[in-house]
DNA sequence: AAACTGACTTCTC
DNA sequence: GGAGAAGCCAGTT
C-alpha cells in the first residue's frame, strides 16, 4: 500500500460491501481515519465514475436516506438497492436489516 | 497556499 | 421523526 489518500482508502472500504448490504458516510469515514470525514466520503463518491469498482450507490446517510447518486439520482440508487434484496423502509434503506459492517480483521 | 464547494453528522425545538 | 443551524473533512479551482 501507497499513497493512502482519503479517497483511495474510501474506494477500497466501499469497494468491499457486499451485495444486498448498505453502509453509512459516518461507517465509512471512520474506517477511513476521519469519523467526521463523512463529507468528504461523499465528495469522493461524486468524483467517483466507476460503479463497478465503487458501488456508491450501497452509500447511504446515517438515517438510511439515500443521498445523490451520479448516475441517475436517488431514484436509480434506490432502485439498485432494491434490486440487489435491500430492504427498504419507504424512502429509507432498513439499517437494521441491511446495514453491513466489515470483517474484523 | 487560500478559498469554495459538497452524495454528511449531530444537536435542539 | 421532521426542520433548522453549526461543525467537520478532503478535493478542486
Amino acid at each position: 500500500m501507497k499513497k493512502s489518500s482519503f479517497k483511495t482508502a474510501v474506494y477500497s472500504l466501499v469497494h468491499t460491501i457486499p451485495n444486498g448490504k448498505v453502509m453509512t458516510y459516518g461507517q465509512v469515514a471512520k474506517l477511513c481515519g476521519n469519523p467526521k470525514a463523512a463529507r468528504a466520503v461523499g465528495m469522493c463518491m461524486s468524483t467517483n465514475t466507476d460503479t463497478k469498482k465503487v458501488p456508491c450507490h450501497r452509500v447511504v446517510s446515517s438515517t438510511g436516506t439515500l443521498t445523490g447518486y451520479a448516475f441517475g439520482g436517488v431514484l436509480a440508487k434506490k432502485k439498485l438497492l432494491v434490486g440487489e434484496g435491500v430492504c427498504f423502509k419507504g424512502d429509507r434503506v432498513d439499517l437494521e436489516k441491511s446495514l453491513w459492517s466489515p470483517p474484523t480483521l
